[in-house]
Formats: C-alpha cells, sequence, structure tokens
DNA sequence: ATATTTTTGTTAGCTAAGCTATTTGTTATT
DNA sequence: AATAACAAATAGCTTAGCTAACAAAAATAT
C-alpha cells in the first residue's frame, strides 16, 4: 500500500471540494468569453466533441455530451442550418447519420478555444514553472476522477 | 525574477487547455448526480451561492451567477414558490430585496452536495497523500487564476 | 425645492435547450 | 415471418437565458 495515513479519512472529501468549487469557478469566470462567437454553449460544446473525436452518430454524441437523443437531435438540425456540422449517412445501417465538424465549425471552435486559453493563460502568466507542473498533474489527475465518476 | 525558463512560452497555454478540459470533464461527469433532488441546475447553482455568501439582493446574486437581473428575479420567484429561498425587504433602500436561503434550501443543497462530493471521494480513493496535496494547491491556483479572469 | 437621471426590481415576450412520448424506418432475434 | 430493439425525427411541454418596457425609489443636478 503506498498511501499514507490519512488519519481520519477527511482530507479526500474536502479536497474534493475545493477541487469540485475550484472547477465551478474556474468555467464561470470564462462563461463571458464565447458570446463573440455567436453560437450557444450547448453547440460549442458538442462542435468540442465533434471536433476532438471526429464523426460520431446523433446517438453517441448525445451520450458524450451527457443529453438525450431528441435534444441532440435538434441541436444537430441547428448546427446544420448554421454550416458548422454536416451529415453523412453510414454505409453499414441505414438508420445512423454521422454527424462531422465542417471547416466553418473548426475555425469557429477554435476561434472561440483561443480566447478561452488565453484567458486563462494570462492569468497564469506570472506562476513559477513548479506551480505549472502542479496544475498539469493535477489536470491529469482530475481526467482520471473524471472518467471514474463516469464509469461509476 | 522568481519564475524559470519558459523556452517558448507555451508550456502555460499548454496546461491552460490540460486544466480548461479537466474542469470540464469533471463537471460533465457529476452532471447527473443532481437528479434525485428535483430541483433546475440553475437553481443549485443559485442555492450555493446563497448557502455560502449568505443573503444578497437579487441584482447581486444575478452578477454573482453571470446572468441578467430578469433571468434571476424569475428565478427567486421559483425557488421563493418552493419555500427554498426568502425574500427581505431592505431597511435602507425600499428599492432592494434580500434573498436568503431557508432551512429547506439549506437541507436540500446539502445533500447534493454530499451526493457530488462523495462521487468525487470515491474516485480519489486510491490517491497518494502527494497526489492529493498536488490537487489542494491546483484548487487554489485554480480559484486564483478564475479571480484573475473575472476581474480582467 | 424641483426636475432629471440612475438604480432596483418586475413583467412580457422571445429563443434555446432540456425532457418524455410518439412515430417511422431499419436491423436483429426468435 | 413475426417480433423486438434501435436510430432518428417530431411534437409538445418546461426551464433558463435574453431584451425591452415599466414602476417605484434614491441620487443628482439645476
Amino acid at each position: 500500500m503506498s498511501q499514507a495515513s490519512n488519519p481520519e479519512g477527511k482530507a479526500p472529501l474536502e479536497v474534493a471540494g475545493r477541487i469540485h468549487s475550484a472547477a465551478i469557478h474556474l468555467l464561470r469566470s470564462l462563461k463571458g468569453k464565447d458570446k463573440m462567437l455567436g453560437v450557444s454553449p450547448a453547440q460549442l460544446s458538442a462542435l468540442s466533441v465533434l471536433y476532438f473525436a471526429g464523426a460520431l452518430t446523433i446517438s453517441r454524441l448525445a451520450a458524450a455530451e451527457g443529453v438525450k437523443l431528441p435534444t441532440m437531435s435538434r441541436l444537430v438540425k441547428d448546427m446544420a442550418r448554421g454550416q458548422l456540422v454536416m451529415r453523412e449517412k453510414a454505409e453499414n445501417d441505414a438508420r445512423s447519420t454521422y454527424i462531422s465538424i465542417t471547416p466553418k465549425g473548426k475555425a469557429l471552435f477554435e476561434r472561440g478555444r483561443i480566447n478561452r486559453l488565453m484567458a486563462i493563460t494570462t492569468a497564469l502568466e506570472n506562476l513559477t514553472d513548479e506551480n505549472l507542473e502542479i496544475l498539469r498533474k493535477a489536470a491529469s489527475l482530475m481526467e482520471n476522477a473524471a472518467r471514474a465518476i463516469r464509469e461509476a
């Protein structure tokens, strides 16, 4: 067992609270940065999945976003109308449609992403390399935790 | 100057991306945990501000949540109908109303908070004390960054 | 003192995003 | 061949966001 004490076992709960709060506050502080893109948060979030994961069926996209299928169906319709994504029939299965991001969608997403990351980067500007390394490691731990929770 | 190299200056941008992504994924993984409370995400989030910050005017509550005043006005109306918050006239200023969380609202919020924190705690269960300490420090750095972004 | 402007909040009316239930077409199972 | 399961779309409802318009109170100017 590599773990150390945790005398009362309350440290993890306290750390959970801090990380939870920090994640909420960080994302809330960024909420305003997407305004000028003229696209909604839900659409931006779906675009992000398509950007990184590539083409997905509507069902899978809905699952990835944690929403129900009809919600994603309409979201895709709206994004397709705005030329942000395109539909492709699956060749195996006539029921499925693959959704992929268009160059226009990609460009828009990248613009928004830069806005957000620049805001964070500026806020991190004066950190030491040690602190940057702490954040890097913490990000990895948080991704693991997120996966564990998702699969629980 | 206490900072070290950052030869290309690209490390902070990369760390920003990782932290941003980790925060999104962590919160998305928790999205489902509030279902059984029977109260909406927007209401839960407003309750959380009232829980920690105490009584606030609707304007200030709206600002804290990053929404416009009419949005919060209606949200408060709905929460008041559900006995989750109560209104109190300000004695100085007849225009203002202070909103505070009720015992019922407090109990509901605490139940939801425990759900979320237990999920995270379970996911963190096998971490070493060193890693817990990394998360604790990272949370603090993220709160600072969030404040810097908010005030930018 | 009075008039004007600013602030606080509400209401109305719109759009977007979430949901469940229903329907249609397609694939898998029996 | 019949039935069950699945993918997607649509309809209809609720909630949450917005702007615009309004009322009342406070602050500021004249």
